[in-house]
RNA sequence: GGGCGGUUAGCUCAGUGGUAGAGCAUCUCUUUGACGUAGAGAGGGUCAUAGGUUCAAAUCCUAUACCGCCCACCA
């Protein structure tokens, strides 16, 4: 027999194999052997340029990849197409911490140009790494076709789908209640707000006859309406509109009385004093009411003039000297310092949130428009659609389905309460928004317009934007492709739950009214991982388990079957060391029952003579159909975790324990020995397909000693 | 305040109507020509609790308890 070690080595291994799969060129779908008349495609959540392969990536990674290899054995003509996301906000933050680190300086002291320059030289060396990081997954990508969220094709598709979305009047620029960043200098969006709980001192104001309530005392300089629930019963003499005087902060003001049904009567004294420029919720009791809005705090968190004696001070700095001189005013009537609230943080590395009505441009989900009669999303035709109902209707008709379904619930809870999308950022790294300024004049088109004298608008796009795009942006669109055609809409879309607002339902809204039809058929949600404490792995933490240093200690293969062996769809998955360990051995098994069957044999193409077929041999035939059977339903049921555990069990409980145990007193048995070679054989080379996509490498490496002519990658799975 | 998920072996988790499973841990045996990074075997579970449906429930229903997550404009 060949001289095969006892011990299967996956660092020897891995990266040969890998590149003899990239030289292959299977990885592109165009030079797939065969008719293959169906496709199967999924595009890759794209990875953010700025961080290095996680657990979750590596969990992400295994999924697709089985269900990819999968189907390339199955004969589909096979797209896993590659990307990574420029992940505007969160890389622009870390350069500018970088830069603000190394030289002191901020992006306004380099200027957009050089520092825009830094930051593509950042992301390219990141980017660099995670794909080669990739690549150690085992993941069968066409790397041919790799895109990137701001590269110039997806920088076409951007402009195209802003151009068209301004034309139908579904993007609009407007005045509205922003979340603003003072430290970043830019909006965020709803979904990228971190509340962070605190504990804080909350303030009993007399405000007139009234006791009001704020944690922000420095807000309150401009407060003239004092709000109340129209049927609290201890304010029943005031009246809607009445108007009363009193003495504030800086003097006396007129104060308006509103009633307003969203006030909560058990907080407090039921009365409160609102603030429409800086809070969302007196935002829209002031709107409902049509009061006057004000600015108080500026866009660097310093007071405007409003604030009298305060003007120019930071909100931070003002504070405590406004608290002193409304005690020095007898206007404090207590202080609860022990009050628990939250705040609002930008998760993307920011500060803290200071709401502002500003002028941004915008998404509109409600705006009614007309589909074409060639839509494919079964919309009626009697009924005008709006975003809102597209996203509603693709999900509710089964057009797109959701696995685990339970999270059907929690994308319409989500649609329900959809507000515009604010698109426009005030950073630098990003898609700048398609729109020139001349004067009053507004252009919005691909191009700069011709003439001299106009300004592109000075903003970038919501990362998501190109993000949501990104099923048919890959595919060369807004160009008439034949990838387009063929590739979409996608097979399915697997990402995490975390990110079903953000990027999931944003592919929904992007793709039913720029092509009228779904971005993907299936979409199936895998959990977070955690640790063995249910914590979710944070660098902060420490509890980051490093998928490349389980790849060094125990292999890619023992890395990916245990991520999927006990991971339900849709479950968090503690991820315990111990459980690649064990799954080490089973590789290990694998590779040494190959060594004993290829000890015994060397041709693997021996047809099984049906005649000699001794109780065991048809045991183990049988066993190894079943087997076939229920993997194969496993994966086209999605249930991956349950496909692994059967693969697992036939190689050792079946194959290993009982067949080769068999199997050695029939090899010595001169008239069953030829025949028992050839089960054996058949039995290897089915199991070797059987677990390829679980674990790619030892099975392939195991394949190319069997004298095959091609590579198992490509070989039938036979249903 | 709403919504969702979880509670199964010492630990971490699979299992969704029909005799309870995996990895690790524990104990015993095996240095036999596939495998000592191992194998064979063993112990260990009233499947959170209480009701209900069913011939049959870890699995379906109802309630309770505890844990966790998401959403929300409580000053």
């Amino acid at each position: 027999m060949k001289e095969i070690s006892s011990a299967y080595n996956p660092k020897e291994t891995e990266s040969k194999i890998y590149q003899k799969w990239l030289d292959s060129g299977y990885f592109n779908p165009d030079n797939l052997p065969g008719a293959r008349t169906k496709t199967y495609n999924i595009v890759l959540p794209p990875p953010n340029v700025t961080g290095i392969l996680h657990i979750g990536h590596a969990l992400m990674l295994v999924i697709q990849d089985i269900l990819i290899r999968y189907h390339r054995m199955s004969g589909f003509k096979t797209l896993w197409l590659p990307g990574t996301d420029h992940a505007a906000i969160a890389t622009q933050s870390k350069v500018e911490a970088m830069i603000y680190k190394a030289e002191e300086k901020t992006r306004h002291d380099l200027g957009r140009e050089e520092f825009l320059k830094r930051v593509e030289k950042y992301a390219q060396e990141s980017h660099d790494t995670i794909i080669e990081q990739t690549k150690r997954m085992g993941a069968s990508l066409d790397w041919s076709r790799e895109a990137y969220t701001l590269d110039p094709d997806r920088n076409l598709a951007v402009k195209t789908a802003f151009k068209k979305m301004y034309d139908a009047g579904l993007i609009y620029r407007g005045n509205r209640m922003v979340n603003w960043d003072p430290k970043m200098q830019t909006t965020v969006s709803d979904d990228e707000i971190e509340w962070k709980d605190e504990i804080t001192s909350l303030y009993y104001l007399k405000y007139g006859p009234f006791t009001i309530a704020t944690a922000r005392p420095e807000t309150k300089f401009g407060d003239k309406y004092v709000v109340m629930h129209p049927e609290d019963k201890r304010y029943t003499q005031y009246t809607h509109g009445q108007q009363i005087e009193l003495e504030w902060i800086n003097g006396p003001v007129k104060a308006t009385i509103i009633k307003d049904d969203s006030i909560d009567m058990e907080f407090g004294t039921g009365v409160m004093t609102i603030t429409p420029w800086h809070d969302a919720a007196d935002n829209e009791i002031a709107k409902r009411h049509n009061l006057d809005f004000e600015q108080i705090i500026d866009q660097k968190g310093k007071l405007l003039a409003i604030a009298g004696e305060f003007t120019g001070l930071h909100i931070k700095k003002a504070r405590p000297l406004i608290i002193e001189k409304l005690q020095s005013k007898g206007l404090i009537e207590k202080i609860d310092e022990k009050y628990a609230h939250r705040i609002a943080t930008n998760s993307r590395g920011g500060g803290i949130i200071e709401p502002q009505i500003m002028k941004q441009w915008f998404i509109d989900v409600n705006k009614e428009f007309e589909l074409s009669p060639e839509q494919k999303l079964n919309f009626p035709a009697s009924e005008k659609a709006t975003l809102k109902k597209l996203m509603r209707h693709t999900v509710e008709s089964g057009l797109i389905k959701i696995y685990p379904d339970h999270f059907q619930k929690t994308y319409f809870h989500w649609i329900d309460n959809l507000k515009d999308w604010c698109i426009s950022r005030q950073i630098w790294y990003g898609h700048q928004i398609p729109v020139w300024y001349k004067g009053d004049q507004v252009h919005c088109g691909i191009e700069a317009p011709k003439e001299s004298g106009w300004e592109q608008d000075p903003d970038t796009l919501d990362t998501w934007f190109s993000s949501g795009l990104w099923t048919f942006s890959t595919l060369g669109w807004p160009n008439k492709t034949k990838d387009m055609e063929l590739f979409h809409p996608t097979s399915v879309l697997e990402t995490g739950y975390d990110i079903i607002f953000f990027w999931v339902a944003r592919m929904i809204l992007m793709t039913t009214y720029l092509l009228e039809e779904i971005p993907f058929k299936t979409i199936y949600l895998h959990g977070l991982i955690r640790d063995k404490d249910k914590q979710k792995m944070s660098k902060s933490k420490g509890n980051i388990i490093d998928p490349l240093g389980v790849i060094d200690t125990y292999g890619t293969d023992a890395l990916r079957i245990a991520l999927i062996f006990s991971t339900a769809a849709g479950n968090d998955i503690p991820l315990a060391e111990e459980k690649i360990k064990g799954m080490k051995h089973f590789a290990n098994k694998l590779w040494n029952i190959a060594r004993f069957i290829l000890s015994n044999t060397d041709d693997f193409e021996t047809k099984i003579d049906q005649a000699k077929l001794t109780e065991a041999d048809k045991e183990i035939l049988s066993k190894l159909e079943l087997a076939t059977k229920e993997i194969t339903e496993n994966i086209e049921g999605l249930r991956l975790n349950e496909a692994a555990q059967a693969a697992y069990h036939f190689t050792w409980h079946e194959l290993a324990d009982i067949y080769i145990e068999a199997s050695k007193a029939q090899l010595q048995d001169p008239e069953l020995s030829a025949n028992t070679k050839a089960v054996l054989a058949k039995t290897l080379k089915t199991t070797l397909k059987l677990l390829h996509p679980f674990m790619p490498f030892v099975t392939e490496e195991i394949w190319s000693n069997l004298n095959q002519k091609d590579l198992l990658m490509i070989s039938e799975w036979e249903k």
